[in-house]
DNA sequence: TGATTTCATATTGTACACGATTTTGGGAAT
DNA sequence: ATTCCCAAAATCGTGTACAATATGAAATCA
């Protein structure tokens, strides 16, 4: 994790994307652990100060972020966390129920010893997470395991797609949640997963599903828990 | 200079996206007419020039090009229109075989009058187009008609995906078209379209479906044309 | 002559400064 | 006491300057 802001020893550290990656998958990684909450003002030189770097890294970070609707800009206002309307969680896991279904299908036919190992350990460190109360990283890790199911199907296109709604899902949750004691329902990836191994592509089809099903039944999107947005700085404090 | 950079009377002209969303803008519309060759360099300085702004605008529309796959940027070397491989080429016809059908059939159900008439509008500018040989714009129109299906269908987050997937078709039919004559088979969208209008969502699905398996038929993804990339500049010129 | 090193040039990466816009706080008038 | 307006502060938007890096050519050596 990182960590390391300035570590001039190895200069390289991740040559590749640069900088601005680095903070956005930093700023991403906070978002999915339900770090950082909804609306939250994202201030330039604050950002910059933290991890480091100018406001220009800082910058570019920010509009990757906005791109994937992660964070919303307003002209001459600032950035901030995204809000999800109602509408917008609803149009994320139908898109999402568009998409991994069949993805999962299609990981069960082409998975690989290795993929399973990944999975399983995913899995492992979602129980642990979750075992000692880790919400945040539990969380995390559960969105992870969807990932994970897009990149063994071994198709990077979707799999991006994949990550942007699950990153958008944080959100949503984040918004929208009402159940605290069903926990994500962790055997469903049990479950899931036996079936991933046993390579039977129409049970993964039907299960993942159905998860996603359950996933969103959990959610209350009724019209009326987000006072539209005219309140965003009242409602956080 | 030129080209009406700077107007200093309306300072609004298009207040909402900042002007590096006109830029990226302007540079997708020339990836969708095919006026921008793979592996085309793209200098910020030159880019800059041509739309009269800095190059701070012009990286930041690269930035978005780059998210959308339609350029990659080559650190400490530059931005290039993409040239999409041909495994990324099936995976885009991949992930428009999964969301497009279905969106066409959501589509079907939930049309207006009013978007039946942009539909009716686009497809006819598309055959006016073809008449007068202006392919490129034919291609360009021929695109939107598949957003403006995902708009129609009310699911602008899907909408959103299918612009992407829609950009980065024109980049792999540049790239491995192989039948001038039968272009695009805008009959196909005809028939779409008179599916649509009569709400005959089961019917749209499949036209859909069938219509962008024809597509793909088209294309000639053979492991040979592109060498792989190590002679771009040598194919340039 | 051919290969290798070195240096000049061009282009990108980043920081910083200035201008523009919005927000906020206080004071005056009603 | 309330409302309106204006000035000060904060923050973002953009251009520009400088540093880092890659490219290509000239020069040197075997």
């Amino acid at each position: 994790m990182s960590s390391g802001a300035e570590n001039p020893g190895r200069t390289a550290e991740r040559a590749k994307g640069s900088r601005a990656r680095a903070v956005a998958d930093a700023l991403t990684l906070a978002v999915h652990e339900h770090r950082l909450a909804p609306g939250l003002k994202l201030n330039e030189d604050e950002v910059g100060e933290i991890f480091g770097v100018g406001r220009t890294i800082v910058r570019s970070a920010l509009q990757m972020l906005a791109h994937d609707q992660l964070v919303t800009i307003e002209p001459n206002r600032g950035a901030f966390v995204a809000e999800p309307s109602i509408r917008e969680a609803r149009e994320v896991f139908e898109a999402r129920a568009l998409l991994e279904p069949r993805t999962a299908r299609s990981a069960a036919e082409r998975i690989t010893a290795e993929g399973a190992a990944r999975l399983r350990a995913h899995s492992r460190a979602e129980h642990a997470a979750l075992d000692r109360g880790d919400y945040g990283t539990a969380l995390r890790l559960s969105g992870e395991f969807h990932i994970e199911i897009a990149r063994i199907a071994d198709q990077s296109t979707i799999a991006e797609f994949i990550t942007q709604l699950i990153a958008r899902s944080s959100l949503v949750i984040a918004l929208y949640w009402r159940r605290p004691e069903a926990m994500c329902e962790t055997h469903a990836h049990e479950a899931l997963l036996s079936a991933l191994e046993r390579g039977d592509g129409a049970t993964a089809e039907e299960m993942m599903k159905g998860h996603l099903l359950d996933l969103l039944s959990s959610l209350d999107l009724r019209e009326a828990l987000p006072p539209p947005q005219s309140l965003r700085d009242a409602l956080r404090p």
